[in-house]
RNA sequence: CGCGGAGUAGAGCAGCCUGGUAGCUCGUCGGGCUCAUAACCCGGAGGCCGUGAGGUUCAAAUCCCACCUCCGCAA
């Protein structure tokens, strides 16, 4: 099939990558526009524009997917699908009712679940013990569309944000082939979504990553590995400085006559009090500097047993 | 010109404001104690204090200037 790309992170970049070495036609990509990013605002391209352009496929930024402009770059690259993974912008009624095959969309759970942003993060945060992958046709709303394919993979104990969007990503590379694979050669059934069993996967906000050490240490764990490496769940020490985490394990000291967020213990990491149990912090990132291991932190004497973390 | 922090021994930091012998917690090496040890005791090695044949000064890690690098926030 003739495809039209379009998709932003590197998430999207694991599906690219294996349609172009499938045996369909990536004819263009469409991505967003470079965007003012980092440390002085320079103009970063998006990941999928840099593997694009060395793969040699014609890129498109378009401001905008309304209006005749974009409608004539359909008709020019004529698709026979559009494959939709994590484009950050939603599809006008008219792009996806152009292609004969449909606009295609790779989703990081297992729909109805998680529709929306950010599924990965939150099937972790949620403590969950499986995820996936769902390809699915693209409809009004978000993520509500009719799927076709699934595929499950499973979440250890110790997998972060990294990890899961690394699993996932292979998994959808495989699967969206698949998917154009069968549509092409004997069609899908499309399974209508069971409303009542959708959740929705809102995107992590500043208050997210707080973490809250009243709740059991369990999910606080959760918490640290579902938002790490990024944008990493935080807390405040003492003299108020920001301390981002991005390791933690749970520990089996007990928390008993402590405050939430109070540390217990420095021996081999951070223990902190939580509302069931205690977490020990193993990886930080304190204010202005870069990440370290708990326990150099802790060399440079900034903190004290007894000090409570909030 | 988005805001801000930081570069001192292999690691994490202090010292800088109020210039004048380079310090802490670890690691490392050697020795001791111990049935033994990641524990404890003693001792040692390891630093052009980011760069500048810069500026000020009798004297600069410390004050001034320029540059480089790294990082946090914000997007």
């Amino acid at each position: 099939m003739k495809i039209l790309f379009m998709g932003t992170p590197d998430f999207a970049v694991f599906s690219l990558s294996s349609l172009i070495d499938s045996n369909h036609k990536v004819a263009a990509v469409v991505t967003q526009p470079d965007k003012p990013k980092g440390r002085g605002y320079h103009l970063l391209p998006p990941p999928v524009k840099v593997y694009a352009e060395e793969k040699g496929i014609p890129v498109y930024q378009p401001m905008s997917l309304k209006g005749e402009e974009f409608e004539s770059l359909l008709r020019d690259i004529a698709p026979d699908v559009i494959v939709v993974v994590a484009y950050g912008k939603i599809l006008p009624k008219n792009v996806l009712d152009y292609p004969r095959f449909g606009c295609i969309n790779v989703h990081g759970s297992l729909l109805p679940e998680y529709r929306g942003a950010a599924p990965m993060q939150r099937a972790i945060i949620d403590g969950k013990k499986f995820t996936g992958i769902t390809t699915m046709y693209m409809a009004d709303g978000i993520d509500t569309g009719d799927m076709l394919l699934k595929s499950e993979i499973r979440i250890e104990d110790n997998d972060n944000f990294e990890d899961i969007h690394d699993k996932l990503g292979l998994c959808g590379a495989e699967l969206i082939v698949k998917t154009l694979d069968a549509l092409e050669k004997d069609g899908i059934e499309r399974i209508p979504q069971d409303e009542a069993q959708a959740t929705y996967a809102a995107k992590i906000t500043k208050e997210d990553c707080l973490i809250d050490f009243s709740l059991s240490a369990r999910r606080v764990h959760d918490l640290i590995r579902g938002l790490s490496p990024i944008p990493l769940a935080l807390t405040h020490t003492p003299d108020g400085k920001l301390l981002k985490i991005w390791k933690a394990e749970t520990s089996s000291l007990s928390a008993s006559g402590k405050n939430f967020g109070e540390v217990i213990s420095l021996d081999d990491g951070i223990h902190v009090a939580c509302g069931d149990g205690s977490v020990k912090l193993l990886g930080v990132l304190p204010e202005g500097k870069s990440k370290m291991s708990a326990s150099d932190y802790i060399r440079g004497r900034k903190l004290n047993i007894g000090d409570i973390l909030k």
